[in-house]
DNA sequence: CTGTTAGCGCATTCAC
DNA sequence: GTGAATGCGCTAACAG
């Protein structure tokens, strides 16, 4: 058996409370008594039971990452930020990928509560419009806020709910995208997005585009990439053919894109066309992806600040363990203009 | 407070013992009193406390995972491959990003440890040569036998300790890649790789490339990528011209790259240096990046099984969590040759 | 400052 | 088949 407390204790001639609050480094312990016991306790190779302790003092120093693994690589980074917190506080994330469909979230938030979380990080699934459990959605994180469970969303947030959340500044990031573009003389500026994975994130990406075109008297051309027939088919590809080869295509000089990879293949669309990018058609993702830099052209992009998103996610929550009470806090963190060939101009 | 067992079993009238029993699907209960139990149970909203079951039983139901986050989807992959097999037996992962430093891994498998964790998933930090702490990092897995914790190798292994693992098997992918390009009438091949991040993975794609153009009596031309001089620079990017600036370039009309992104610096280099791919130079990445496909020409790559990986790796913690004994096992898995415009022909 | 006393919620002996 | 008793390792009152 491993050893505990209570060796700890008899070796050193105490109560195992004692042995409790030293290691604690409660102040009402004398400072030679606790260098004494806990000098005892590494001999003898002592290793606090995170266990009995959570059951006793009713918290399990784990908070439950309930987020999507597409865009696999975006969410390494959040978790990397907010586990990067969280390890200074002695916790830790208890993964839970989950696939976007509410049903199946739900049953995995039970799960973690079971193993006794003391807080979610969520990212609420994507809203399909075809079938709008929204309301459920609703009803689904009440029940943690009735059972007070602290919780935060994180990238995007549940329309309707009033509760905590850290995203990136979408609306704005948008916004100075498509500014970006005007400035460089552009005119018919299209933007392409995919409709069938709607969220909150993504729709003020798609309004700060739109608000800023119609401010500049332009035409906004919001152009949907529809779910690609093949499974594993490109669907910015497709898009982008479709855009090009539609009349709303025409005179078309410059294209936003919802996301890097639907800008990728957009890109690629292009090339296939024979446009030259940045010359014939300028072209601009959304994410910050670490290969966009490896397009040819180098692709622009807005860059999301994806670490502090989760560390920012990371220090609300474990306020709110602490107890902090308050309204909820909504954070929105700034994003950065990521300039590079495929646009066709430094900033 | 949470509703517990014992307000279960007063509600219906029995033992906590009873309620346990029912709850845990002993034979020994009669199935119409487990399921008056069970359907009392969910009506109270009764939720099993884990963390009393782990003090209890000694089991905590959690796995550490202790992977880099470089390379950040592949590991996403990884992990959510564990997470599906280990969710159906009710296990979750305990995530910790562990920087390549061993130091850090080390005090990041402390504070598993004291979490309860009932094994470890791990991607041992890649073997830097030039600062070989490899002895120490053997001793350090050691520990975890003598204490018994179960624990797995993902993707790379630690030589010199004859532990459970499973991996890609890089060689063969190397060779058949190698081949592959040999095949296509290629006699000058070059290898690009990173000898700074050097780990069994990447050392076997080396010598099975090597292998291959051995037998071939082809010179090897293993080129090496230098840690760029600036953080954010492309690694790839700068070994393609220098080797093309090199003599060893001299000639050459294929390239096999170590990894995906390096593969994806090298084509931009190609590119700058306006050298036709496939036509003038082929070229293969390692890795199965998703964003491979989006290149221009879309790049051809080794795909290694991620979800796979963290699927077997899975299985076989919980073998030996249930008490599998028996030799280690090397799991081996194999790899697709994904066949794209970049190396020049189809397969 | 340190020891005493009591559980936290559950699983596991044993009896019956 | 089910109930009673016991303790996993730890923390938190409350004494002293």
């Amino acid at each position: 058996m491993a050893t505990t407390m209570k060796d700890v204790a008899r070796q050193a001639g105490v109560d195992v409370s004692t042995v409790s609050l030293a290691i604690n480094n409660d102040p009402r312990i004398r400072r030679e008594t606790r260098e004494r016991i806990l000098s005892i306790a590494s001999d003898l190779g002592y290793r606090k039971n995170h266990l009995a302790r959570g059951l006793r003092s009713g918290k399990s120093f784990t908070i439950g990452a309930v987020v999507g693994y597409t865009s696999s690589a975006f969410w390494s980074e959040v978790l990397a930020g907010a586990q990067s917190v969280l390890a200074e506080h002695d916790y830790h994330l208890l993964l839970d990928y989950a696939p976007s469909e509410l049903r199946q979230e739900e049953t995995q938030i039970e799960a973690l509560k079971q193993k006794r979380v003391d807080g979610f990080l969520i990212a609420p699934s994507d809203d399909d419009p075809e079938s709008p459990d929204n309301k459920s959605a609703v009803e689904h994180y009440r029940a943690l806020e009735e059972e007070k469970i602290p919780f935060v969303f994180v990238d995007r947030f549940v329309p309707g709910l009033d509760a905590d959340y850290v995203a990136a500044d979408n609306f704005s990031a948008a916004r100075t995208a498509t500014r970006h573009l005007l400035r460089l003389g552009h005119k018919r500026v299209a933007y392409v997005y995919a409709p069938h994975r709607m969220n909150t994130a993504q729709r003020e990406r798609l309004q700060g585009y739109q608000s800023v075109m119609k401010e500049a008297r332009l035409e906004p051309i919001p152009w949907e990439a529809l779910r690609p027939r093949n499974e594993r088919s490109l669907e910015g590809l497709e898009a982008g053919r479709e855009l090009l080869a539609d009349k709303a295509g025409k005179g078309v000089t410059a294209i936003l894109a919802a996301t890097d990879s639907t800008a990728m293949g957009v890109l690629r669309a292009l090339h296939d066309a024979e446009k030259k990018v940045p010359e014939e058609i300028a072209l601009m993702g959304f994410g910050g992806a670490s290969t966009a830099e490896y397009m040819h052209p180098p692709l622009s992009t807005v860059t999301l600040p994806m670490r502090a998103l989760g560390e920012h996610a990371a220090r609300i929550l474990l306020d709110r363990i602490e107890g902090a009470d308050g309204p909820p806090r909504h954070v929105l963190l700034p994003t950065q203009l990521t300039i590079r060939a495929s646009c066709g101009a430094a900033r």
